[in-house]
RNA sequence: GGCCUCGUCGUCUAACGGUUAGGACACGGCGUUCUCAACGCUGUAAUCGGAGUUCGAUUCUCCGCGAGGUCACCA
């Protein structure tokens, strides 16, 4: 029963950054596996220990688990095919590639590498095609032995057939793609600091690891044939190749850089500026995979459900924040109160300690209070607009947004002075207790100010607006009075006629 | 440059060879309205080009064009 489950992995290697990008693979991964309940693997493919980066292993397993999804097994929980990190199963890889050499499928080469950047140098002037001249392909092999015995450095390169066709059809396109033998190279298997390389270990591990399916980007499909070829000098069963889209980055129209400086598509980005992951994967989920009925809104255990390699999609799709915001947003105001709050108090001990002294404040047991923060919640799409929005409301300004106010922007200081005071004249006619008000003598109050100035009723309302939110985008203005009270609303406004 | 892949509204995409080429985001208009959202109605907008196969092509074939990927002792 083990041995026609679905096994996927995500083979990253520890260089430091987590694209979203990543983490829709992963997402694709996990799904394929656990849409029919399978298993879904992390291996650490750590054999360039130039690229290593400190704590990169751990920031990619937190990324992971920032975005709801999780793993069976991979390097920091074991596993039946443990160890999950390709730096701990060398001696494979060097067992593989002897015996590769002595069935006749490699070779040992000396090339330096002096030698071979001199040999490209020469071939890009001569504008052909780069590739390694085979020069010990054809070595007497006990000879080849002896010099690799006496401790001569060497490498062990595969050995392409001449005049070979290697075939595979794309389980995506449904498209066969051959490729011959005079284009492909006598790549290197294993390095020679004793390393293998990603073509060999890959192949070995996913072998040994039992991996039905393999979800890669594109950037692999000229290096499928060397894979595929290697599968069938072992005599192993080919797994499912599935090359999945790359995200395009909209400024650029090209695939997302590894150094964007910017940080622009990070996995880490969105959980910083306050999104809710399960928005964030639900759009991604989308990029790149479709379902024919055209349905947006997933779940990831209905996206797991729904899943499945006929959605994938051939053509890169272009990353679009706007899209992204609309997901968010259906979140955002999808999840309850409660839920809310307990996540945003999470976020704000990790990301969000400037808004430390807002959250102090929130107090869900008062009713009126509730009905508020449902109305900031309606008006968000992250922890971030939440947040700031309800710091306007809790906290007094010393920054009044009157430029970005339309129908006060414009006015002299005399005018909005004399409406101002018109304002705190007509508040302080209210009662005192503001649960008595009603929207009525409050509405009245703001139009017959309107009327005397000949303003517009909205140009009043947006003066009050500012004068106590100091902002001219906010929850409806008397629900927020009616919070405030009687005391504190006027308390603003006067504060704010002293800053015209 | 060699090899490979891809090409439907601005974007994400749907459409057994037969649809007025559909939906979503964005954008515009209208409605609601104290602002901003949200919401409802509504509008603009696409099959890269040319041949061929076919009664009929977004769909199949070929040729162009365009875009992307890849050509390391990196993954």
């Amino acid at each position: 029963m083990e041995t026609n489950i679905v096994r996927t992995r995500i083979a990253p290697s520890p260089t430091g950054f987590v694209h979203i990008g990543a983490i829709r693979t992963v997402l694709y991964d996990y799904a394929l596996s656990k849409h029919s309940g399978g298993k879904f693997i992390i291996r650490l493919e750590d054999t360039d220990r130039n690229r290593l980066v400190e704590g990169s292993e751990e920031y990619l397993y937190k990324m992971i688990k920032a975005y709801g999804l999780s793993w069976d097994e991979g390097p920091d929980i074991g596993g039946p095919y443990a160890p999950y990190k390709q730096s701990e199963r060398l001696p494979m890889y060097q067992h593989a590639a002897n015996e590769l050499v002595e069935k006749g499928f490699a070779y040992y080469a000396f090339d330096t590498i002096e030698r071979l950047d001199k040999l490209r140098e020469e071939q890009e002037k001569a504008g052909v095609r780069t590739h390694y001249d085979n020069r010990d392909r054809d070595l007497d092999t006990s000879e080849a032995k002896k010099r690799v015995d006496s401790g001569e450095k060497y490498c062990v390169r595969l050995k392409i057939p001449s005049s070979s066709k290697i075939e595979f059809i794309d389980p995506i396109s449904k498209k066969k793609t051959v490729w011959e033998s005079k284009d492909l190279d006598d790549i290197i298997l294993l390095k020679s600091d004793g390393y293998p390389t990603y073509h060999l270990a890959v192949v070995i591990d996913d072998v040994a690891m039992k991996i039905t399916h393999v979800l890669r980007g594109p950037e692999w499909i000229a290096t499928t044939p060397y894979h595929i070829y290697l599968y069938g000098c072992m005599g192993y069963k080919i797994p499912e190749i599935i090359h999945v889209t790359v995200i395009v980055d909209p400024r650029t129209g090209k695939k997302f850089s590894k150094r964007d400086q910017t940080g622009l598509f990070l996995a880490d980005k969105y959980i910083k500026e306050g999104y809710l992951p399960e928005g964030v994967l639900n759009y991604i989920m989308l990029l790149g995979w479709a379902p024919k009925d055209n349905s947006e809104i997933y779940s990831l255990s209905e996206f797991v459900e729904a899943f499945g390699v006929d959605g994938l999609q051939k053509a890169n799709p272009i990353f679009n924040q706007k899209k992204l915001e609309w997901f968010a947003g259906q979140y955002f105001r999808g999840i309850s109160l409660e839920n809310l709050l307990g996540r945003i108090k999470l976020w704000v001990s990790e990301y969000g300690k400037e808004y430390q002294e807002v959250i102090q404040k929130i107090d869900l047991s008062d009713a009126k209070e509730e009905s508020l923060l449902k109305m900031v919640q309606e008006r968000s799409i992250t922890f971030v607009s939440f947040l700031s929005q309800l710091k306007n409301i809790y906290f007094e300004s010393e920054k009044y947004e009157i430029e970005n106010a339309k129908g006060i922007k414009d006015r002299s200081k005399e005018e909005l002075s004399k409406a101002t005071d018109s304002l705190l004249e007509a508040i302080s006619k209210l009662n005192e207790d503001s649960s008595l008000w009603t929207h009525e003598d409050w509405e009245l109050g703001v139009r017959d100010i309107a009327k005397t100035y000949t303003w517009k009723d909205a140009d009043v309302f947006m003066l009050l607006r500012v004068s106590i939110l100091a902002t001219p985008f906010s929850p409806p203005l008397f629900e927020v009075m009616q919070y405030l009270g009687k005391a504190k609303c006027l308390k603003r406004i006067e504060k704010f006629k002293t800053t015209l």
